[in-house]
DNA sequence: TTGCGATTTAGAATCATTCTTGATCTCGGG
DNA sequence: CCCGAGATCAAGAATGATTCTAAATCGCAA
């Protein structure tokens, strides 16, 4: 499979060492883009790989984010979900599904801050209603 | 104390039932704003309210804030922090000591949504260095 | 004052996540 | 190609934040 000698390269790429469990689990990542939770990561492996544990699952997702190819995203109270696209682009949540969307960036704005604050990221959370949500109340 | 009398009277007017437990909570958050958890908000309440529980601190942060009396803030995976800041800002979190500041609102500039998408909130997380920490850089 | 429904309490339960331990695997060097 | 050091894995226990449960108590409207 392509999608697999890729994923090997990546992480090649990054130096970081490549087991079975993390191609599985960046290739389920890159292959449907709903952004999972560990869990639902785990279900899905467990179908190809049995044995998998979901505490693999925890450290790979882990490996696969300090190493800049998976991104986590975090809402509100909610399980951490994984986000495989690497382009700049930002979250939007639906308060009805619960479903999250990649939008374009949005940019942040920011206001005067107090002399020596330095930003480093601005991280924007969108939410509302999805264009399948926001039908419902036509 | 002008204090209490002042949130008896911010209670009653959301039509949330006032109890002493509430009231005490409240005025701990008012009092020292910065953005304690509620665990910390328990070990604060204890001090003059011996008896209270840490699962009514829980309730009565989510009454209060179900009422916006109180904000939630959330940061990444740690404990939920709460703030009595009504006003509209956004909040810095510094990645070296872990406080969070509030400072002038963030405006999120939007990009192109997809067609039926409808934003009620855009939420900007601030992350950098604050003052202390950065010059401890230079 | 009275009663009902909301709230409190204490502790158990839940849920996501992390840690621990011993077994297994990856990868560079020989 | 084979070996060994160190990284990673699996299984399950442990942790930590938060929520739930059940019974006692309280707030508020009549």
């Amino acid at each position: 499979m392509e999608d697999d000698s890729n994923i090997s390269e990546l992480l090649a790429a990054r130096g970081i060492r490549l087991t079975r469990q993390r191609e599985k689990i960046l290739a389920i990542l890159l292959q449907q883009r709903d952004h999972p939770t560990a869990s639902e990561v785990y279900e899905r492996a467990k179908q190809k790989m049995p044995s998998i544990s979901l505490a693999t699952v925890y450290n790979s997702l882990e490996a696969l984010a300090r190493n800049g190819l998976l991104k986590q995203v975090n809402v509100d109270r909610a399980p951490t979900r994984f986000c495989a696209n690497l382009e700049d682009h930002s979250h939007f949540f639906c308060e009805r599904c619960g479903a999250i969307y990649d939008v374009e960036a949005a940019a942040a704005q920011l206001g005067n801050l107090p002399p020596g604050f330095v930003v480093f990221h601005a991280d924007v959370a969108l939410k509302g209603l999805c264009s399948t949500c926001s039908d419902l109340n036509v």
